[in-house]
DNA sequence: GCTCATAAGATACGGCGCGTTTCTTACTCT
DNA sequence: AGAGTAAGAAACGCGCCGTATCTTATGAGC
């Protein structure tokens, strides 16, 4: 019943452990890559990675949380926030470095991918905190408050709302516009929107 | 091989056009309401407009259509925007109006249905002008440009940016939020980034 | 080195929903 | 009345999900 010695170029050498579980992951940016979110299969996963689709749902209950652990172990770590004395500087770097840590996945898989997140109730929650276990919005408001700090803007100003502005107005920008905010949309963000704001009496 | 005569509360009579039509965008409608959009099937839909599948796909190639279509039929037709005098009191009224055209849907039917439509490049835009034919944007400006006339606003800060900036806050928290943004929600971005920010000097 | 619990890997299955096909049968138009 | 048109019923193929079953390689412990 079984099978004779391995034929040809087939493995017979078995993976484990963390080995197996990079491999299927590094699979799972390889078919997000090639595929978008959408087209994203678990069949398509398991073939890429050499396994098989058991072995996938022994460590993740589902095709979200699969696709999850994978953005979470490629996208670059949180960084701290900038620091060059000018509010604006700051807050462009930062937000740039935010939009672009996907930067090696085509943009519409991003973009399938983070629309179907907002279905679920629960990762709606990790979207709005930007996707990153310190959330962004901590980090805006330190840049603020040492802005007003410095006396560049109005410390009143200064309320949740106003703190992730930018933030949603990215968010926003990619989601209706399929695409990442380019560097001058962003530009535009802070000078007709974000920063005379802050700025206003 | 046919049937004979039809038993009991089986229907023997067989709508056409437009009576079809309607019966089976108000299961859609139903169904939407009852399921929300992610659950809705185009055999529950067929079911229970008491037809099948074929019918449905005879006049719209796919579930969305179908579902545009519903919304389109059942949808508020867009208003005229308020004119108070006053311009907080304009853009509370009219938002909150666009807010509620689907108030007789649960919640997240239309949030499901909306997300979906952000897969769509094409739909995309339609989203973008806030889905009604005469977008509000217009609406908007209009509003802003009689309140720098009457000197409540500088109308240095009237831009395409900031005329759109309360329709994409609201749409953003929609989208993240799940829910249709609250009363107070409105107004919290009112007061304390619209109507502050259009005063800037 | 041998034994054995563990988990990988292959395969197949049931389920669901889409969109389509085929065929019968009621209605409408002239 | 007769012919064309479209409704309705049923079933199909497809793709994908998530699971169950069984074999077999692998590493741990003796």
């Amino acid at each position: 019943m079984g099978r004779a010695a391995v034929g040809g170029s087939g493995r017979v050498s078995r993976r484990r452990g963390d080995e197996l579980e990079r491999a299927i992951l590094d699979a799972v940016w390889a078919e997000l890559a090639e595929h978008g979110y959408d087209r994203l299969t678990m069949d398509g996963v398991a073939a890429r990675a050499r396994t098989s689709k058991p072995v996938l749902y022994r460590r993740w209950p589902n095709r979200p949380a699969l696709v999850i652990a994978a953005l979470g172990r490629n996208a670059p770590d949180y960084q701290e926030p900038p620091d060059t004395g000018e509010l604006r500087a700051d807050l462009a770097a930062f937000l740039l470095s935010l939009l672009h840590r996907f930067d090696d996945l085509p943009m519409d898989a991003v973009h399938g991918f983070l629309v179907d997140l907002l279905r679920d109730p629960e990762l709606r929650v990790r979207f709005r905190t930007g996707l990153t276990a310190l959330g962004p919005v901590d980090a805006l408001e330190a840049m603020m408050r040492r802005a007003a700090d410095r006396g560049q803007i109005n410390a009143a100003r200064i309320n949740p709302r106003t703190v992730s502005l930018p933030l949603d107005l990215l968010r926003d920008a990619f989601l209706v516009g399929g695409v990442v905010p380019s560097d001058q949309v962003v530009g535009e963000i802070l000078d007709d929107v974000v920063l005379p704001l802050l700025k206003a009496p």
